[in-house]
RNA sequence: GGCCCCGUAGCUCAGUCGGAUAGAGCAACAGAUUCCUAAUCUGUAGGUCGCAGGUUCGAAUCCUGCCGGGGUCACCA
């Protein structure tokens, strides 16, 4: 279980960090970065955030002159995007905000702000409309150094100091290593890691965790069904499996290896003798298994914590003698469940955890009646050897029917640091597997189950990753085989990677057009980028100006799935860019007979494809260069 | 029956710690291809945000109660 010692900081700090910079940083030359470059990279990031911090500003001085009284809280004073963009490129609700506490009007108090924000040099234009917004349109030049920002980032664009270096533990997956995983699983494991890639670059240290549920009853079925395939391997005609242990074929391989190992030396034994030990093979063996399929998925895990170890090292037993000491463990009877009483219900005296004084419905039992612990026992006990590890925010994905057992966890997680760590438990929809629109029927029994090994196989794991991210973690997911594949405007995977692509296209063809033209992103962003005029160029600047600000709301948010729609957005935002193109032959990116205005729309959409690959590298989706 | 999640255009879904006239794709209809990949794009039309109350300057969003769908319900993990 939990080694003593490897704190999240050993392992990511260095490591995470540099390894980002060494992959989306290209190495400069500092005597030639363009002036412009500089400028810019002065790192706005998330400019929302800028303007705030500069309307802040404005606020207290206003009340340290008097104007306003002292002491206003400006908690809830935002600036965001307008939902409208007629309303221009940021709005504020300050004014309506602060009125009541102002003594002012909210009209009133907008134009008092508004004349501050005017003597702002990045914004173009202010105003005051409706019940008291003030909208606000930014320069043209703004937006050009935005440009230039992002060229010098490049892949990195959008990473931010959010979550100062706040260690964040991700544990997801989690299957129960008695065979290889299904679809749903799989969706667990793109969004649990996902989300920590999302995480990571809005600057939380994050640890991707795997609890292996390797005790228990479970478990031991699967040794069982192990044992049989194993006799099965020696020559004997086994038969049915009995109901509760587990059939599928996968222990089929194991046991041919263990018979060739060992021979028939577990044969005509007691079960006591051979148990632990085909327990602990066959555990290894699905460990493998599914290690397998995570890597075919491309998911990788910085640590894998067993519940067998955390028992066997007391890590239990010590976290539920200090819930006893609080007073907080009893023997006693639960009422039988309100409504509807399970048939073979009967009062029974249980050791039980007062997870009512935490929010919970009733209080939990945490011993069975041989003596062991319940898996509730085990998995508070690792939830706080997770907390004393050093992760104050810790977030479980798990599979929508656990959803049950929420409450719970969420009080032992209360209880256990004494209100001090955080638990968000991200619960996962189901995934429904169709094909050309009709259900895929699956049937363990007839051996038509498909696995997620399968789905990767069929499609592609890039595909699997993304479309298991387009709908909200709550949600129910349609996964159709024959529609993710295909190349149309409705498959959102291939519309991202068509934009990317065709941007590579262009890339090419440039550098046929211009051959001695250095293109490298540095060198574009000494373009003159003022020769971008179009609205519709300006635009999608705009757009991709907003990642860094949708990289920390997603994360803050724990939901990664809107960076999905990011992606849609910049992707039509370009197609719609190449399209004008077509129509008005003014408009191409290359401009054969104009090296300035074709490198000035290089530059726009070599940062485009920064972008895009910067929210494929959260998904972990790789962006391609050509289709087909 | 208790608890949890969901309910937004004909369909599939977005909707930012409460913001202005609720958005996109598909399907429907009308258009664009000697051209950097038309595998794309432009335009039109389409909604009592499940229902009813409440909170306030302001609600799809927060609260309460219903209705409908799914999940789950004491020694399974």
């Amino acid at each position: 279980m939990a080694g003593p010692g490897r704190g999240p900081q050993l392992r990511r700090h260095g490591a995470a960090g540099r390894r980002l910079h060494r992959r989306h940083d290209r190495p400069r030359r500092p005597g030639r970065i363009p002036p412009a470059v500089r400028r810019a990279s002065q790192n706005i990031m998330n400019l929302f955030q800028h303007f705030r911090a500069e309307l802040i500003q404005i606020i207290d001085d206003l009340c340290r002159s008097g104007a306003l009284p002292a002491d206003l809280d400006t908690a809830r004073v935002a600036v965001e995007p307008p939902r409208d963009p007629g309303h221009g490129d940021m709005a504020t609700n300050a004014a309506m905000v602060l009125a009541k506490a102002a003594g002012a009007r909210p009209r009133d108090l907008a134009e008092t702000l508004a004349a501050g924000l005017r003597g702002l040099d990045a914004i173009r234009e202010v105003e005051v409309a409706g019940p008291g917004f003030i909208n606000m349109r930014l320069g043209d030049s703004f937006w050009r150094d935005r440009l230039r920002e992002i060229l010098a980032a490049g892949r990195a664009y959008g990473e931010s100091g959010l979550g100062a270096g706040q260690a964040v533990n991700v544990e997801f997956v989690s299957a129960n290593p008695t065979g290889p995983m299904h679809v749903g699983h799989g969706r667990g494991a793109v969004v649990g890691d996902a989300l920590a890639s999302l995480l990571a670059k809005a600057g939380f240290l994050v640890t991707r965790e795997y609890y292996i549920n390797d005790a228990g009853a479970q478990v031991e079925a699967l040794a069982r069904s192990l044992h049989l395939r194993y006799r099965e391997a020696l020559g004997e005609a086994v038969g049915e499996f009995p109901d509760g242990l587990y059939p599928g074929d996968y222990l089929v391989a194991p046991a041919r290896a263990l018979a060739e190992a060992d021979g028939d030396a577990w044969l005509g034994r007691d079960e006591g003798d051979w148990l632990e030990p085909f327990r602990a093979y066959a555990v290894a063996a699905m460990m493998d298994l599914i290690r397998d399929d995570l890597a075919a998925l491309g998911v990788t895990f910085d640590r894998f914590s067993s519940e067998r170890a955390l028992v066997q090292a007391g890590g239990v037993d010590a976290a539920l003698a200090e819930l006893q000491d609080r007073g907080l463990i009893y023997d006693g009877v639960l009422e039988p469940p309100k409504g509807k009483t399970p048939e073979d219900w009967e009062p029974r005296q249980q050791t039980l955890f007062r997870a009512t004084d935490f929010g919970d419905d009733v209080d939990r039992p945490v011993r069975k009646s041989d003596g062991s612990w319940t898996y509730f026992a085990t998995d508070m006990a690792y939830h706080l050897d997770k907390f004393r590890r050093g992760y104050a925010t810790m977030i479980d994905v798990w599979g929508a029917d656990h959803g049950g057992y929420v409450k719970r966890m969420a009080a032992a997680v209360k209880a256990l640091t004494e209100g001090r760590g955080e638990l968000d438990v991200k619960l996962c929809q189901m995934v429904n597997l169709l094909d050309g629109g009709a259900p895929v029927k699956m049937s363990k029994r007839a051996g038509t189950f498909v696995t997620l090994r399968d789905v990767i196989d069929q499609v592609g794991k890039d595909v699997v990753r993304f479309i298991m991210l387009t709908r909200k973690n709550d949600a129910h997911l349609d996964f159709d085989l024959k529609a993710v594949t295909e190349q149309s405007r409705e498959n959102p995977v291939f519309y991202v990677q068509y934009a990317h692509a065709r941007i590579c296209s262009v890339m090419r063809h440039a550098a046929d057009a211009f051959p001695d033209a250095d293109l490298s992103p540095d060198a574009l962003a000494a373009a003159p980028l003022d020769r971008l005029a179009d609205p519709a160029e300006l635009a999608l600047v705009r757009t991709m100006a907003g990642w860094p600000r949708l990289v920390e709301s997603a994360a803050e948010a724990h939901e990664p799935h809107r960076v999905a729609y990011f992606l849609d957005e910049v992707a039509t935002q370009f197609h719609m860019l190449w399209n004008k193109g077509k129509d008005d032959a003014s408009l191409r990116f290359i401009a054969l007979e104009d090296r300035d205005l074709t490198l000035a729309r290089l530059a726009l959409i070599q940062a485009t494809a920064f972008v895009l690959a910067s929210g494929l590298d959260v998904f972990g989706v790789q962006p391609v260069e050509e289709l087909r």
